[in-house]
DNA sequence: GTCTATACACCGATAGAC
DNA sequence: GTCTATCGGTGTATAGAC
């Protein structure tokens, strides 16, 4: 195998290890299955990482740290706040078909990092990103609409995360459409009776 | 060890599996780890199990199987839907408040189940009773607060089902009463509007 | 630096004494 | 039926040749 620096190596492991959990769980996360897919050996893993708790750790600040802004389409302008955020939360359903096995991974790896007391704080700071994204989000929303929020918006965007979250936890197990579209528009309802027009 | 009847031993290895992983997660919920909690020898395990896998499967049916309907306190009598409803998810909030850990090993269980392909029914069968006990409670709210769903009373469990899930994941996270309290609020709101008066 | 080979702990499951 | 002892397999991690 060819040299390679140990930054590239740790890049590569945390990719292959996003793939691993994202197709099989954490639970067949294995360093050998890891390895596996990244093609190396066992011996490369140990190289590049002093043990697979220090994998994960950095699996978890890599992903959340390339979580992007659910960016909305502008092609919104002049829709009212509660018909953008429905737009917004049907986009973001789109994502999460187009690609379910990385949002139940998030799921596996948040649940994973709430077990253990070191990891814990991983968890909490994935939520505090989302918080600062969800919050973008609502900003960008109200703008577009021509709204002002009458809720802190730190508030609200824990709301959406959570509406976010039951949307996919339960369109993960029943893949009904059909509810996950109701649960878009009955968010998206609440959440613009947390405005008021600017 | 006295001799039990191996129905009974199941039962008490179900329920030692369930503390296990409540308090400890999946990941350690071992034949070993739950046999040291039920106070038995691996023996009896595999007297009582063929496998470890086959009481998994137990454990998630059975605790599925007791899962309550989340009981409307009666003395919401002559309050509006939308009141009913937010004191219906402020309850739940305090069950949730009361033993997060068995929440969250709910939400492992559906997890793990949902990763392999024979155990996927038994995540799909767990929300379908979640759906049928969501179901019940939004019919006595209705009934109490004398109105009408005029969405499917289906569809709007499903719906419910999503915001609690959300509720329970971010607060299991974040442990922020403020935002779980907002989230009930908006989700009762939402809810609210897919009735009409009677 | 990268490999193969291996150490050592723990897993699920079983054998066989009582 | 219940136990102790142990098997075979797999996990993480390391030793040592190259």
């Amino acid at each position: 195998m060819a040299r390679i620096p140990a930054s590239e190596r740790r890049a590569a492991l945390v990719q292959a290890a996003l793939r691993v959990v994202s197709q099989r769980g954490i639970a067949h996360a294995t360093t050998r299955a890891i390895v596996a897919e990244a093609g190396m050996s066992l011996a490369s893993f140990h190289y590049a990482f002093d043990s697979r708790d220090e994998l994960i750790d950095e699996l978890i600040t890599t992903v959340v740290a390339s979580e992007q802004e659910a960016v909305l389409p502008s092609d919104l302008q002049g829709l009212g706040l509660r018909e953008t955020l429905e737009a917004g939360l049907l986009r973001y359903f789109d994502h999460l078909r187009a690609d379910p096995e990385h949002e139940q991974a998030m799921l596996e790896l948040t649940q994973y990092a709430l077990r253990s007391p070191e990891r814990h704080p991983l968890a909490v700071a994935q939520y505090a990103r989302y918080s600062e994204l969800a919050g973008r989000s609502l900003e960008a929303a109200a703008e577009l609409a021509g709204a002002v929020w009458t809720t802190p918006v730190a508030q609200v965007a824990g709301v959406l995360i959570a509406f976010t979250d039951g949307l996919t936890l339960t369109w993960l197990v029943t893949r009904d459409d059909d509810v996950a579209r109701a649960i878009a528009h009955a968010a998206a309802d609440a959440l613009s009776r947390m405005a008021e027009p600017r």
